[in-house]
DNA sequence: CGGACGTTTGAGTCCGCTCAAGCAGGGTGG
DNA sequence: CCACCCTGCTTGAGCGGACTCAAACGTCCG
């Protein structure tokens, strides 16, 4: 079965765009739907492959005890998940769960080493794509240890605008919950709340529901610098 | 210049290990050595090519406000400095500094990309190297979000003797001060040195100068469980 | 009408940071 | 050889940010 590359900028990844794939899978059987909130891999289900979104929104989440985990990352179409895992084909040591609905292609590892093998420059992207990553990381890592939670959280609202993009209303283009805002600033529902209402009564931002406006980014950006 | 390969285990990417390398510069060109505490590079300063290490241990660190800073990870023998900067050849994120004597190659980045373009086992072990990377990163991202500084402290410790082993005495073979111990945990010298008085006093740990000995790692994983 | 569930707010508490005051030890100059 | 200072280590007191817990409030639904 054959198709055109897809749309996403760039993409050298997705099944429509590799020619080795598209030309040797099914397109219909690697591509895969997930309603809002559905799981797509949780930590410590055994690696089979990796995804690549090209279709909505996702989480990518690391447990802690009970019910306290961190976000490691928001990903939308274009963006890879589960590659962690290929260093040693055993278990995801993460989660991925969509913020909205989505559709993913899932390439098997034996197929995918095969590609490593084959193309060189697939795994130089892929090599890059990591790089990339780490380098976030890295910075991130450095903001948890050292800025204090409004920081954090400010500065996730000016990263998710800048990720997600805005709707026609100029709303943040995915709704989140208070819960996810602190799971990834690595807070607490209550702290965030506290914070979103002082935001709010100086309207630096504005929520309908669970989605959210940023009306003054300088201000915001405030918070980040301390 | 021709030599033999290098004692590192399982190296592939010393000057001494890649054949490309190896006939085409000279190692003599090539190897570096600093002393103790002398940095290899610096946060901002412009990327010039990467470095493997192959003698002596290093810290990679983040600044932060005036004297603030995160210490991303350390690094040994085998290990390599810079290559996150792979991705865009502007300038580095982080800066390397020695925690003893060391010897490293330095590799241009001409000669690298030309070796990915090349070399394609060398790029996919490249690419394992970030995966590695990037799944220890996720690890200690949620550690220093919601670990508190005992624990942060105490995996610490039991990481340090994990790198970079132990002498002849059973101390753990890198001398560090208290203050870097706090820019890894993401805590403050005071605190750290508290801590310290702490475990010495229950004799979990033993000291001479800045070398620190593990005595009992069952007590000191109690901190990290809470 | 009442229960169930999520939101909002307040009070209390504690961890860990900051600051600053004691203590050495060791080098320097009288 | 001793007095002095400077620097780095050690300890305590105080404070504040942010977490926890729980009560009050509202809204939806049976």
């Amino acid at each position: 079965m054959q198709v055109s590359k897809c749309d996403i900028e760039n993409c050298f990844l997705c099944i429509h765009c590799m020619p080795e794939w598209r030309d040797a899978i099914s397109v219909k059987k690697t591509t895969y739907s997930f309603k809002r909130g559905e799981t797509i891999f949780a930590e410590g289900d055994a690696v089979k492959g990796i995804y690549f979104i090209y279709e909505g929104f996702v989480k990518v989440h690391k447990q802690w005890v009970d019910n306290k985990e961190l976000i490691i990352r928001f990903a939308k179409a274009g963006d890879v998940l589960g590659h962690r895992a290929l260093v040693d084909n055993d278990i995801y040591p993460i989660s991925a769960t969509t913020l909205e609905d989505c559709k993913a292609c899932f390439i098997t590892n034996d197929f995918l080493e095969a590609t490593f093998k084959t193309n060189p420059s697939f795994t130089y992207k892929m090599m890059q794509l990591y790089a990339a990553e780490l380098k976030k990381a890295e910075r991130r890592m450095r903001n948890l240890a050292h800025m204090d939670v409004k920081g954090r959280i400010a500065e996730l609202l000016l990263e998710m605008q800048e990720i997600f993009g805005l709707n026609k209303d100029k709303f943040i283009a995915v709704a989140i919950t208070r819960q996810d805002i602190a799971s990834y600033a690595g807070s607490t529902y209550e702290t965030v709340f506290k914070f979103f209402t002082e935001l709010l009564q100086e309207k630096i931002i504005t929520t309908s529901g669970k989605s959210i406006k940023i009306n003054n980014a300088k201000k915001l950006r405030g918070f980040v610098n301390n």
